[in-house]
DNA sequence: AAGGTAGTTCAAAGCGCTTTGGATCGATTC
DNA sequence: GAATCGATCCAAAGCGCTTTGAACTACCTT
C-alpha cells in the first residue's frame, strides 16, 4: 500500500492524506480520522526512502564502530550505549544505522561515505582518542556529530558528552587517601584512549593535593580484560611493598584483580581496598542491591539517550556554539574498600 | 554533488554516467574510467535514498534488540555478533539499521513497521525464545529473515543459523564422564530461551547414555551474570555431596563459578572441574595462547557473519526451501578440567 | 549503395513521497 | 449583490536516482 493507492481508496488527494497524516492544520479533524483509520487498516506508513528523498532529510543517525584496534575488540560498553541512544531514536521517528569499518579500510573514508552518499543527518563519535582526527573531519565535510567522551588536543570547538572522569577518579583516591592509604595502583585503559588520559589525571591530581607523589611503577595501562586485572595484581602482591588500595578503570578488570587477591588469601576490604569504574552494563552488575564493589558509576545507557538527544537537537536547529554536557559519576561504597591495614 | 551536475560537468548523459558507475557493459572503458575519475574527484556517490527509492531495495537489513526483558539486559554477545554481521554489510554495500523496541510498545509492530516503511530488505531474528511468535509473523508479513539460533516448536520452516547446542553440552558432559565424574551441575541459561532448551537436553541425554540419571537438583537456569555463577557454586559446594563438576553456559557465569571455587580453597581441575561455553567475545578472552577453561567454543562473531551472508543470499535469490546452517562448537582443553577426585 | 551490426549515448518515464501555488465553496462583510 | 475570507482540498512539480526504448555513430556486408 503506498500513498496513491491510499488516497485513490479514500476518495481524496495525495496531498491531502499526506498533510493529513503529517499533522498539518489545514486538513478538517474528520478527514484526518478518517485517513489515520484508512491507513492503520491497511498498515500504511510512507516510505522511508521517498519520504527522505522528498524532504532532504535522512531521518537517520550513523554509528561507526571501529573494528580495526588490537585485538579485534568490540568496546564492552557498545551494547548497552546503543540501547540507550537507540530508545531515544525509536521515540522521536529516527532510525539507527550502524557501520563497521572493515578491515583495511580508512576509518575517514566511511565518515565521507555517509556524508556523499546522504545516508545519515549526523554521527556519533565513539571511543576519542587524543587529538582524534575525526574530529576535524567531520567538522570539515560538515557532518553533524556529537562526541561521546572529548578528544584533548582538539583545537576548534565542537559537541560532546562526557562523564567527568578527572574528578570521578580524583574522589576515589581522595576516598582511599582518607582511609588511609599511601601507596595506590592504577589500572588503567589504553593511554591513547582519551578518557584513561582524564583518569590518570585524577588519580595523579589526587595525590598531589596530599603531597603525595604518584608511583609510576604503579600504574598500568592496557586493555581492560579480566586477564589483564587478575596478571597485573598478582604481581603487585608479589612486591615487597605491594600497594594497599587499587583503582580500576573497569568492572571487568576489577573482577581480575578480586581473583587474584582471592587466591592470595586476602580479604578485599580489609587486606586490600579496591575502587573500580562501573558504567552499569546490563549483564555485567556490580552485585544486586548492594555494589560488591566500591565504584565511582555512571550508567552508559543513560549517557547514550542523553547524546542522541543533544545530536537530534542540534540536527533540528544548529546552534551557534557547541553544546557540551559533562556528567558527574557518583560513587558508591560497597564492601571492597576499608582502612588502611597497619 | 549529484548526478545531475556530474554528467553536467562531464558532458555526459545521467544515463551514462550512471551505467559507467554501475559496471553495466554498454559503456566503453574510456568513458568509464573518466567517469569514476571525476566521481571520486569530486566526492560523489549516490543518495541512498533515491537509488533505494528507484530500484525498489532498501540495501539495508535490520536488527532489533528486544529491551524489554528482565533487567533490561542487553544481550553481552550483542557486540560481537553485529560487528560480524556488519563485515558482511559492508562488504557487500548492504546498511545496517538497528531497531531498539522501546518500552511499552509491541515489538511485533516494529517488524509491521520496516516493513510498511520499506527500510530494510530483511531482518535478523535474535534470541529466539521456544515457539517464538515472530517467525510465523515475519512469515506472514513476508520479510526476509534468518533467525539467529532455533525456535523449537515453530511449525513452518525458516532460515537459521545455529550452534549445534545439543551435541556441544553432550560432548562436554560426555568428556566429564570420560574423566570419571558422576555428579555433574549444569549452570544453564534462561530456560526460555530454545538454545537452554537445547543445552539442557545434550546434557541429559550424555547422561541417559550412560545410564546416569541427571539429578534435578543441579540443574539451575538464569540470567547468566558473575554473580549467578558465584552464588549458585558457593551453594553447591555447601552440600553434602558437591558436584565433582560444574557445566556453565557462559564464561561469564563461569568467571563466577571459578571465584566460588578458588574462595573455598578449592583448585579447579582437581577438586573440580568446570567445562563452559564460550562465545569466544572479545572483550571476554578465554585466557590469551592457552585457554584456561576447558570449553565448548563457537565465534559469534563468525557467526554474525557468516548469518549475514546466508540473508544476502536469500533476498538477492529467494531460494525454494529455507537455509540451514548448524555450526559444530569445538571442545577446546584448557586447566579447569581433570580426573574425579576420588 | 543499401542494409545490417555492434558499440555508445541519450531523453524521458517512473520510484513514492512532500510541498508549492492555486482552486473551490459556503459564510461573512460592506 | 459583490467582495473578502477562512477552511478544505487538489494538480503538478520536484527530490536524485535507475532503466526502458530509441537514436546515433562508425564499420562491415552483400
Amino acid at each position: 500500500m503506498n500513498l496513491k493507492e491510499l488516497s485513490l481508496q479514500l476518495g481524496l488527494s495525495q496531498t491531502t492524506v499526506s498533510r493529513a497524516l503529517n499533522g498539518y492544520p489545514e486538513v478538517s479533524e474528520r478527514t484526518r480520522k478518517r485517513v489515520q483509520q484508512a491507513a492503520e487498516q491497511h498498515n500504511y506508513a510512507p516510505s522511508t526512502r521517498a519520504k527522505g528523498l522528498a524532504t532532504g532529510k535522512a531521518l537517520a543517525i550513523g554509528h561507526v564502530i571501529q573494528n580495526a584496534n588490537k585485538h579485534e575488540m568490540v568496546n564492552p560498553i557498545f551494547g548497552d550505549f546503543i540501547a540507550g541512544a537507540g530508545e531515544t531514536y525509536a521515540e522521536r521517528g529516527y532510525e539507527m544505522v550502524l557501520s563497521v569499518v572493515p578491515q583495511g579500510v580508512d576509518e575517514d573514508s566511511v565518515y565521507k561515505s555517509m556524508k556523499s552518499r546522504r545516508a545519515v543527518d549526523g554521527v556519533v563519535v565513539h571511543g576519542p582518542q587524543m587529538n582524534d582526527p575525526r574530529i576535524p573531519l567531520l567538522i570539515d565535510i560538515g557532518l553533524p556529530f556529537v562526541v561521546h567522551g572529548r578528544a584533548s588536543g582538539c583545537p576548534s570547538p565542537y559537541s560532546w558528552l562526557d562523564v567527568n572522569n578527572r574528578s570521578a577518579f580524583m574522589r576515589a583516591t581522595d576516598f582511599l587517601f582518607d582511609l588511609g592509604h599511601r601507596r595506590l595502583a592504577l589500572l588503567n585503559g589504553l593511554e591513547e584512549m582519551d578518557f584513561a588520559y582524564r583518569r590518570r589525571t585524577g588519580f595523579e591530581d589526587a595525590h598531589k593535593a596530599r603531597g603525595v607523589t604518584p608511583d609510576p611503577d604503579l600504574m598500568f595501562s592496557d586493555e581492560m580484560t579480566e586477564e589483564y586485572g587478575y596478571a597485573t595484581t598478582q604481581d603487585l602482591l608479589k612486591r615487597d611493598e605491594p600497594p594497599t588500595a587499587i583503582v580500576s578503570s573497569s568492572l571487568v578488570s576489577a573482577l581480575g584483580v578480586r581473583r587474584a587477591v582471592e587466591e592470595a588469601g586476602l580479604a578485599m576490604g580489609r587486606d586490600i581496598s579496591i575502587i573500580t569504574h562501573d558504567d552499569r552494563l546490563s549483564y555485567l552488575r556490580n552485585g544486586n542491591e548492594v555494589p560488591v564493589f566500591t565504584a565511582t558509576r555512571s550508567s552508559v545507557r543513560q549517557a547514550g539517550r542523553q547524546l542522541a538527544q543533544m545530536l537530534l537537537e542540534i540536527i533540528a536547529d544548529p546552534p551557534a556554539a557547541p553544546m557540551q554536557t559533562l556528567l558527574e559519576a557518583e560513587l558508591t561504597i560497597g564492601t571492597s574498600t576499608g582502612p588502611a591495614p597497619t
